[in-house]
DNA sequence: TTGACATAGTTCGTTAGGCTAACTAATAAT
DNA sequence: ATTATTAGTTAGCCTAACGAACTATGTCAA
């Protein structure tokens, strides 16, 4: 065991590294998301619903195609969504001005205020659990975090 | 905006960061689960199942309550997914010996061992999106993964 | 000891969100 | 100009979640 943990630092590309790894973001993943649904019930809005607004608002106005796309989710099923949303004021649709048979959908002034609240409840709980991490703890995470970003965006 | 970037250079564990680290973590895990789902499909057993089974053979045989507690369902949900894999030969419902009312679930044989092929193959397709970051981006969140476990395990 | 209450699990009916297939409308291509 | 392709929607189905109501068992106090 101390051998392999050994081998471990010596080469920290190699295959126990990754396979460690990913079992290491695996259950990471699902834990903090578990911990995380809680802020994002408080809002009212489902979520998937609140994903498609957080992408519109840190993505900006897009098509339903291109949206549904980075919710990893078919068309039909972001129209219901997008329908959901624009019926709560929280998303617009606009006919795209290049093709008539497009659309631009984008966050309402109400919707990205709600979503930036929900995101504020996620950073507060998350803010309970990083105060007992050092700030060379959480700089790591920072440094990380954006690999995650890419790691996960690569379909 | 410049001044604020700056800011965030200067004071890595301040507001403005945390707030995007949240949403960086929130985003990454959403994402990174999105991508493994495909491997859970191949076990032919849905995510929930898949979920309930892994418990089973991790925490070993327990009451339906408690694997409702668990997987942070209500018993009837829990219920019905125990039939579900029950009826697969999965898992086993045998009577609490100290409790009429009661049940004890445990994973079969043969449920331990698909939800050890499934966690393999959502694991192995982990580590090829691995493969696509550089030694630097691997040493990086590597250093940042024991930190993610920490924060997702405490609720 | 027995009647009242509590608990474990199930059944029922509803809702949300996902899919595919089939449709309409607009654009692109031959 | 006709045909094929593309964007989005509608319809119909499935799974998984919920709460309410039910059954059966266990617990407790009068």
């Amino acid at each position: 065991m101390s051998s392999r943990f050994a081998d471990v630092k010596r080469t920290p590309s190699g295959e126990a590294v990754r396979h460690a790894l990913a079992d290491m973001l695996h259950r990471g993943a699902i834990g903090l998301l578990r911990g995380i649904k809680v802020a994002d019930q408080e809002t009212g809005i489902s979520p998937p619903r609140l994903s498609a607004l957080s992408v519109l608002v840190f993505a900006g106005p897009q098509s339903l195609a291109s949206l549904a796309a980075a919710e990893g989710v078919k068309p039909p099923t972001m129209s219901k969504l997008i329908a959901e949303l624009e019926a709560a004021s929280l998303v617009q649709k606009s006919p795209d001005p290049e093709d008539g048979r497009g659309l631009i959908i984008s966050a309402t002034t109400k919707g990205r205020k709600i979503m930036l609240q929900g995101r504020d409840r996620r950073l507060a709980l998350l803010r309970e659990r990083l105060d007992g991490l050092s700030q060379r703890e959480i700089a790591r995470l920072d440094a990380a975090a954006p690999i995650l970003l890419k790691l996960a965006q690569r379909p």
